[in-house]
RNA sequence: GCCUAUGUAGCUCAGGGGUAGAGCACUUCCUUGGUAAGGAAGAGGUCGCGGGUUCAAUUCCCGCCAUCGGCUCCA
């Protein structure tokens, strides 16, 4: 007899060679039906795996990630077999579960190619192999064993990824006449399996590398239910219409044009109104922590570049060099605003009484992303950085940097972005080649940003080689109306760039010292920002941000009319009040739906008639009482400039 | 840059070798006191661009461009 221990730590007594799947059948019928994995001594186990030892045991359903992530793996390999059927001598790669169903990247051999028209006969197979109610077994192989079996199939995807793993530690699933290499958990058979769908096929880089060969990924989503697939593709297609190209476009934001160039975003009046509040309010929050705003050039010299080594490292794929009259004198648009500020910094002697010193600018730059990188406003050619450059000694990093995380999270609050996560970029141990800078340089920075994270006591994932050529950062990242995740503010600190550029201070030691660089910026770009904000507000935006446009408009016999061509001209989309006279036939066409998303604010009344009442409405056309027109016209004025006010906003 | 798919009216899309269709939106008129009202008439397209095949191409073939979903990349 074995004991086992559950969750709540009650202990029973079993059999040795117990599985999971027994041991929910002795707690509770409904239990067995549900389970999808056991973790046993904390490690997700097959519940048809016999338990010989005394254990703590979970038993993990479908809203366990564990389970869940079980059932989706089983899935790919449901989806795998499949596929062997339908395409002999198919080689397949890997086929993992993910945060929203499974992939597996697969070689259908030379001239074979799966397309979206063949997935219905996939799914109809994967149907089929349900239906057979396949088991799914675990075996252990040996290393020899495991590389003769996949190299007797040509597997040599399989064979490759067998050679980097440990001999004894080997394992594979069979189910039907697919056999798998596969660390597991799986489910017990397939039946397990009730709905299907192959969403998508895409390239994919054999292990995530170009020069590798490129095999096709299908993407799949399975379900216990029917019905909760059906919710699933219905939860997309809602997601979908909070498309910020959708949603940008419907409320004439911003434009692209094939003749400006692709990933060259237009902002229209109304998407340049709304950016304008953005970068408003982001300075006057940089006024209280004392940044001072400096404009540059959309250009640099060559040798700007070459002296901060973006040249070197950038220089073949961006945009090609601007030439000029003169021979041999190159220009390159900016992909960057720190060189820029760098030669600011040196336009005069500097002492350490001027630290920290915090330029900020609003700097557009351009850097020439690969043409299938494009993204509507989330990965552009051309963008705003809300950038800032603080020099300052290096006893001041830390300090600096926390004003940062400041300055980021009044933001995130204000905006009510709350989903945000943190991730620590570092370096690459293994790749010092791809970074610039010393050793000790960069163990300094990363060092500064962790213990930064920990002072403000921030979770945040650490991601070794995600760092920027030059440095360490600190990223914050939001997802998307698809769940895909963007980059908005980053805190990069920097102690190659001041190297570079020779900057200087004269300390209170009347010595020459080396600032310290972090580059910051809150939003990241205003285009991408913009997008996110568009996908999460679903393009109803706070009142604070909402360009207002005050009307005042007669009212008449003609009033419907002439209040509607009015709102037309305006493209006026929200109504907040209209006047109050029932004897009028009142701008009813003005309350068209087409209008209503409008982020202009009207107020109708009669110009004469201040004193006219107005009903005042909420969204939703409830009635929220009446006041005289004049005094809601200056209550919404006022209203907007206090939120506008960032000391107000977040008393 | 690579793989997949798409490109037809302002928007959403149908169609298909014989020089274009619907709904919504738009214009004019009529009707209408209520949160996506109804009717009549009208306007609107070099069917992404360039080649080829054909008596004839928006349709078939090739190339390019743009866009969607991924991969790689992301200073």
């Amino acid at each position: 007899m074995i004991k086992i221990t559950f969750p709540d730590n009650s202990v029973r007594e079993y059999e040795k060679g117990i599985t999971g799947l027994q041991i929910a059948g002795s707690i509770s019928q409904r239990l067995a039906q549900d389970v999808l994995a056991a973790s046993v001594n904390g490690e997700t186990w097959d519940l048809t795996r016999p338990i010989n030892e005394d254990a703590t045991i979970n038993l993990l359903k479908w809203d366990d990630a564990e389970g869940k992530h079980a059932y989706w793996h089983s899935s790919a390999h449901l989806m795998a077999e499949a596929l062997q059927e339908l395409y002999p001598g198919i080689k397949f790669g890997i086929g993992p579960a993910i945060e929203n169903g499974f992939y597996y990247d697969v070689d259908p051999g030379e001239g074979v190619s799966i397309k979206e028209s063949d997935f219905p006969a996939i799914e109809k197979k994967m149907m089929e192999l349900i239906a057979a109610k396949e088991e799914i077994r675990r075996k252990s192989i040996s290393k020899a064993d495991a590389i003769k079996m996949f190299s007797d199939r040509n597997e040599n995807y399989k064979v490759e990824l067998i050679n980097e793993l440990e001999d004894g530690t080997i394992t594979t699933y069979t189910q039907g006449n697919f056999t798998d290499l596969c660390r597991g958990p799986h489910l017990p058979n397939t039946s397990y399996i009730k709905s299907v769908k192959v969403m998508s096929v895409a390239g994919a880089y054999w292990r995530g590398d170009e020069k590798r060969p490129q095999l096709t990924r299908l993407y799949g989503i399975t379900f216990p239910k029917k019905k909760m697939l059906d919710d699933y593709l219905a939860l997309i297609e809602e997601a979908k219409k909070r498309d910020h190209r959708k949603i940008g476009k419907e409320l004439e934001l911003f434009a692209f044009s094939p003749l400006v160039g692709a990933g060259l975003p237009l902002w229209l009046p109304k998407g340049t109104q709304l950016r304008l509040k953005l970068e408003e309010f982001l300075k006057k929050i940089q006024q209280q922590f004392e940044y001072e705003q400096v404009i540059t050039p959309h250009i640099g010299g060559k040798q700007l570049y070459v002296t901060s080594g973006h040249y070197a490292k950038y220089g073949k794929d961006s945009f090609q060099p601007i030439h000029t009259p003169e021979e041999g004198e190159e220009f390159l648009l900016k992909p960057m605003n720190c060189p820029h500020h760098c030669e600011i910094y040196k336009a005069f002697p500097r002492s350490y009484k001027d630290l920290p010193l915090r330029l900020a600018e609003f700097g557009t730059v351009y850097r020439y992303e690969q043409s299938g990188e494009l993204h509507g406003l989330t990965r552009v050619r051309g963008f705003t950085q809300d950038d800032a450059h603080i020099f300052c000694m290096p006893e001041q990093v830390k300090d600096e940097f926390l004003k940062v995380m400041d300055i980021i999270f009044i933001i995130f609050k204000a905006l009510d972005f709350k989903d945000f996560e943190a991730q620590i970029s570092l370096r690459d141990p293994g790749k010092k080649e791809k970074y610039i800078g010393t050793d000790e340089n960069w163990e300094k920075a990363e060092r500064a940003i962790i213990e930064a994270c920990e002072e403000k006591g921030m979770k945040a994932r650490v991601e070794l080689g995600e760092a920027a050529f030059y440095g360490p950062k600190l990223d914050f990242m939001v997802k998307d109306a698809l769940g895909r995740r963007w980059q908005l503010g980053t805190i990069q600190v920097d102690y190659n760039l001041p190297d570079r550029f020779e900057l200087e201070y004269t300390g209170a030691d009347n010595q020459k010292h080396r600032p310290v660089m972090i580059h910051r910026a809150p939003f990241g770009s205003m285009e991408r920002f913009v997008a996110v904000l568009i996908e999460h507000t679903a393009g109803k935006f706070p009142l604070w941000l909402t360009p207002t446009q005050v009307a005042i408009l007669p009212v008449s016999e003609r009033f419907n009319d002439y209040a509607y061509s009015v709102a037309k001209t305006l493209k006026m989309q929200d109504i907040r009040a209209e006047v109050d006279d029932r004897n009028e036939k009142v701008g009813r066409k003005i309350r068209d739906n087409e209008l209503k998303r409008t982020p202009y604010l009207l107020i109708v009344g009669e110009k004469e008639a201040e004193n006219e009442e107005v009903s005042v409405r909420k969204q939703g056309g409830v009635d929220q009482g009446s006041e005289k027109l004049t005094t809601f016209a200056n209550r919404i004025k006022q209203e907007v400039d206090e939120m506008m006010n960032p000391q107000v906003m977040f008393k």
